[in-house]
RNA sequence: GGGGGCGUAGUUCAGUUGGUUAGAACGCCGGCCUGUCACGCCGGAGGUCGCGGGUUCGAGUCCCGUCGCUCCCGCCA
């Protein structure tokens, strides 16, 4: 408040400032009189009498209003130090500080050891593509930023440290999403001598010190646990959104039997059932996203409220199927007849669409669940090979070793997925400790002794030295905070995110780089696809 | 690599079956007001309709291409 009376000056000051303005103001703070007392705002009882002010620092107008919603994301990553002083980047910003905060204070009240390791290591070509940094000490030759510090983790669990973690930044030069960029955080988990229990209640333990950090109210504990086998049949997903229901209901043996010939041959019959009677255009869009994975249709059954049925397949069907299936009135049951992966993925997809889309998802819940024994392998159709379900290091479910050679898709592994609304926050498992059980996998998975030799042959050194049984965890930090944040991306948590793109459009990165630098590195440059 | 959505003033948006000089609100600039706090009043400036090409007497609108942003599939041990 500035009387011009009694301040001159700072009135003709004040005359030229504008929005943005940086301010040095001086005065004595008083109460406002009772007429100008506003409760809207939070200084609306006192106000600042202004003897002196001074401009510090000018401001163009801004590209944008920072109070107005729904600015495009493009001008704000553009301008992100102003998109930065928006009330809520600055509450995300400071609910990430305080969860960090929480989740190290949790780690280090368990004696867990924070370990830097290192960012330029070595690319190991399994899993996610890696990023390259040239060396120009050693002309030809490259590091790789690490994906995870998944080896060193472990290898600190055989020098001894017990109880490692770290808040790691991990890269894969991956196609950026939503949930994921180019570079990320994970709070980072290690033990000797851990039991599956012991892991999950370090982050159970973690996720409630982070709930309880920001005053809210923490998930119940132990969390929801179901096995990979129950989330593919139950839910068609291994990261189930459990907020809603829509769950599948196996046919196969209803229909096994059946006189329509689609559902008596197929290996796997589920349905589910939409609590909405779908319009053809509905339906015609569903099958769509069916056929997009994976299926070759999509047959259903839609119950009017007037008890018509409507169906291009009900007049194949048996009174008796019918009639089992038969759901109430208002409502359409969706089929998916194929293998029982492929069953799953179609109708795991169907649901959670139409978990959105029909707005059955109660966003007053917050679901977390561990999903258990994932297979070791999957089938890679295209190579024609088994392949790690999650990576190479993963422990084999005790009792199924012998599977590794004569079943390799039946054995379980001893990992666990932390699932949140549906958002996959982070995995673990108990590891291979022994070589020769890791030499196993390393040949189901059609590595050579020799190339394992050549990528991990320092591993299998490490673990011929006295390797404790160990495992851990990696959380997907950014992804945690995004969801405690009410945010639908990552980005939203991040100072200084890549657009979708790859590129940071502030500093304009990536860009290009002088002869010279090049020169150094031994690194000669073609045109994309040259 | 593939599919969907978006792109019009500084910002958020409207813009009819293709038809006169492309509009609104906020912001910005100038003036007035001065106990306001989403102030108010008067006036003003501001547009390569993402870019390129095509169809047409005529394109913001239709077609083709391209770029950017975004969501998804592939990919992400």
């Amino acid at each position: 408040m500035i009387n011009p009376e009694l301040a001159p000056e700072a009135a003709d000051v004040a005359h030229a400032v504008r929005n943005e303005y940086v301010l040095v103001a001086e005065g004595e703070v008083v109460a406002r009189a009772p007429d100008a007392i506003n409760p809207a705002v939070a200084t609306g009882e006192v106000e600042l009498r202004v003897e002196r002010l001074e401009i510090e620092s000018r401001s163009e107008p801004l590209p944008f209003a920072l109070d107005e919603e729904g600015v495009d994301e493009a001008l704000r990553l553009r301008y992100r130090y102003l998109d930065l002083r928006r009330d809520q980047m600055q509450y995300n910003l400071r609910l990430s500080s305080t969860v960090v905060s929480a989740i190290r204070g949790h780690m280090e009240s368990l004696d867990f050891v924070d370990v830097w390791t290192p960012s330029l290591t070595k690319s190991t070509p399994e899993g996610a593509r890696d990023f390259l940094v040239p060396v120009r000490l050693q002309p030809g030759k490259f590091f790789a930023l690490p994906q995870s510090p998944q080896l060193f983790k472990q290898i600190l669990m055989v020098s001894g440290l017990d109880r490692y973690y770290q808040i790691a930044t991990c890269f894969r030069d991956e196609d950026l999403r939503a949930d994921r960029g180019f570079e990320f955080r994970q709070l980072d988990v290690e033990l000797a001598f851990p039991t599956r229990e012991d892991v999950l209640e370090v982050l159970e333990g973690a996720v409630v010190a982070s709930f309880e950090a920001l005053g809210r109210q923490p998930p119940q504990r132990p969390f929801r646990r179901i096995t990979w086998q129950e989330a593919m049949a139950r839910f068609g997903s291994d990261k189930p959104d459990l907020r809603f229901g829509l769950e599948i209901r196996d046919l196969t043996d209803l229909t096994r039997g059946s006189t329509f010939g689609v559902f008596a041959k197929a290996p796997a019959v589920r349905c589910i059932t939409v609590p909405q009677e779908l319009s053809r255009s509905e339906l015609a869009g569903l099958e769509e996203l069916a056929k997009g994975r994976g299926a070759k249709g999509l047959a259903y059954l839609v119950f009017g409220e007037d008890g018509e049925v409507r169906s291009p397949i009900a007049k194949f069907l048996s009174e008796a199927e019918l009639e089992a299936i038969r759901a109430d009135p208002g409502s359409t049951v969706l089929f998916c007849a194929d293998e029982p992966a492929r069953v799953a993925r179609v109708l795991g997809a169907l649901r959670s669409h139409l978990g959105r889309e029909l707005g059955l998802v109660d966003s007053s819940r917050d679901e977390f669940l561990w999903v258990i024994d994932f297979p070791l392998f999957e089938w890679d159709e295209d190579e024609r090979r088994w392949n790690a379900e999650h990576h190479l290091f993963t422990g084999v479910l005790p009792g199924h070793e012998d599977l590794l050679e004569t079943d390799p898709g039946a054995v379980i592994s001893q990992s666990y997925d932390l699932v949140w609304n549906g958002w996959e926050l982070g995995s673990g498992s108990i590891r291979i400790h022994r070589g020769e059980v890791q030499e196993r996998v390393f040949r189901v998975v059609g590595i050579s002794a020799e190339e394992a030799e050549e990528r991990f042959g320092f591993l299998l050194e490490v673990m011929k030295m006295g390797a404790p049984p160990h495992g851990g965890f990696a959380l997907g930090l950014d992804r945690f905070l995004a969801l405690l944040a009410g945010e639908p991306n990552i980005r939203e948590v991040v100072a200084f995110p890549k657009a979708s793109s790859g590129s940071e459009p502030m500093t304009g990165a990536p860009t290009n780089v002088s002869d010279e630098q090049l020169r150094e590195l031994g690194i000669r440059t073609v045109r994309p696809g040259g």
